[in-house]
DNA sequence: CTGAAAGCGCTTACAG
DNA sequence: CTGAAAGCGCTTACAG
């Protein structure tokens, strides 16, 4: 066994590791060959590359990142950037999908990635701050509102990014994924229709977000494709919490007592939706049948099981570090729409 | 406005920035100079503070960490790593809401937050390269299964860690936060005998978890307290998870019909119990009063709301962090232990 | 295929 | 208080 020779150090400081130097030695080749075997190994003779790894394995050399950082200029790791309040993000299921899938398909690649939150504006200028600095080699953009002052500020720095959702109110390319949530919203409305309800409502996202643009013309794709005239009164827009689906359901209710299915853009939303309803006296999918959008966790564990539509989360979020590493290798922003899926549970 | 010339650079990279050199120029002074205004200004005449600042704001300077990285052995970033399958992890809105607390409180000191997960052995293989590699400086450890497998490897590699949750079965110091478990399962025991419930049971978290253990002492203790005997019908192991608990409340209902009351180890846990509760037409708190553990995000939105024990989280969060940057700095690993809150609302 | 060497951008004793 | 210089650990043309 040969053990790096310990040396003194300061509190709690670890070992310093072996470097390159040692492993040239150990394998009797110069620093520019252990290079190029991390590199891939081109260019290196089959016994130099033996040697070498050889080398590696017996000291246990890491790499020291800081210091390929510092001569290839990219930091190897990437953000995971929230722009909404923290508050919104930590209560929707769906933010928390997400980033558990980009966390397990950048680990893939060995990429870590770095949670950043930028909620308000000091956060903000922190977190460009941080960015344009060069910390990190690209973004996942989380948050769909309009007018993203960071998108700008992103653009401006110049790094790759890769929207989740389509990034309303931008000009220009900027990457993104998303699932098809007018084709979603379609499917759910016709199933809501095919089902024999006619007055059918819907609670809306903010309207500032593509979801909750998209998925409002979906309904009244729909109602026209079946002749039933669009009613004002049936629509509510929400704000995706689950305060925000109860007063809504509870506005709609009010306008249009006689509604007998609603369409509600966000499974957060229908759960406090449910609640409202229950509370109102209405029977759950008897009186009022109510289909969610997202399938997210609260889906299952509704009071109700929910009738909804699937965004593929994993798909996506797979899809969002596949063209960020794309672009950070240097190809033009893309875009990815994902198909959704009906799925019938009991609440229509 | 003095733009830095663009140069010439390949697909999608960013412009070169200012570096210290630059900056050196810019305030006619050396970079040593500039190098000591980064580090706080110590030693620097305030007409060279002044200038080096100017010339900073100016020419839109920031430090390249992989630079300083370098030379001073530190990554400047903190790993949170979570050693349950990651599924458990983000079904358990406590994980989230530690994951938020730890963001906002290392943002305060600009460090960021590397999101790690190792659920499986090629996983734990991976991180543990990558920790011991030394890129980051500290570990937040959020798991609290004994015999950890990652807390010997940690220790190994001289990391900085500090465990949310006290490690068990764990020798030797290691830095810790937790709530105290035993002292809110008595709050919570004893208001459920003080308001007038004699067959009161427990569904207890796993028993090689501090929280496991910690809550059913002081289930047991209060028993004693009251002079009530201790029935091992009146006690269920559960998961943490709102399956699990919907399973221990089946048994229990099964083998003590009479209980008019139960402390669930946890609100997610507690949630699941009130579903079987309602299938099993008892209703709460009427025909069994059920007090959570946590106040996690499920407490209030539960079809019932949970009266529970609250966990203070922004603090835990904040002690992780103030713990591990104490340790990162050289101190010796400490423990704390906060107080929790009885939060009273319907079912119980 | 391989080695010698420059250079990435900073920090930190060391003199003065 | 300040500058000159070494050094952190790697990658990458450049010769050969």
């Amino acid at each position: 066994m040969t053990e790096p020779a310990p040396r003194g150090r300061s509190a709690g400081r670890p070992k310093r590791p072996p470097t390159i130097i040692d492993v040239a030695a150990e394998a009797g080749v110069s620093r520019g060959t252990v290079s190029r075997v991390l590199q891939g190994g081109h260019n290196v003779s089959p016994a130099a590359l033996e040697a070498v790894n050889a080398a590696i394995k017996k000291l246990g050399y890491v790499v020291n990142l800081a210091a390929r950082s510092l001569v290839t200029q990219r930091s190897g790791s990437v953000a995971f950037l929230l722009t909404e309040p923290q508050e919104r993000f930590f209560e929707d299921p769906n933010f928390t999908t997400l980033l558990r899938g980009c966390t397990a398909a950048l680990a893939e690649h060995d990429i870590p990635l770095m949670l950043m939150t930028a909620g308000n504006e000091p956060e903000r200028r922190r977190v460009i701050r941080y960015l344009a600095a060069g910390h990190v080699d690209g973004v996942l953009l989380v948050s769909s509102h309009t007018g993203n002052p960071m998108l700008e500020q992103l653009r401006q720095a110049e790094l790759p990014v890769v929207s989740c959702g389509k990034p309303l109110g931008h000009r220009g390319r900027l990457a993104y994924v998303a699932a098809d949530d007018k084709e979603g919203a379609k499917e759910m409305v016709r199933h809501l229709i095919d089902t024999g309800h006619r007055r059918v409502a819907t609670i809306t996202g903010p309207q500032d977000t593509p979801g909750g643009v998209e998925r409002l013309y979906g309904y009244r794709e729909v109602l026209a494709e079946y002749g039933i005239p669009y009613d004002e009164q049936l629509v509510a827009v929400g704000d995706y919490s689950r305060a925000g689906g109860e007063a809504a359901i509870e506005r709609l209710l009010g306008q249009a007592p006689d509604l007998d299915a609603v369409f509600v853009a966000s499974d957060l939303m229908a759960d406090g939706a449910l609640t409202a309803l229950e509370r109102a006296g209405r029977s759950v999918p008897g009186d009022v049948a109510v289909g969610g959008f997202d399938d997210s966790s609260v889906a299952a564990t509704a009071r109700i099981p929910l009738t909804t539509i699937r965004q593929p989360w994993d798909r996506i979020s797979e899809e969002m570090v596949r063209l960020l590493l794309a672009q950070i290798a240097g190809e033009e922003p893309a875009t990815v729409i994902l198909p959704t899926e009906l799925v019938i549970r009991d609440s229509a």
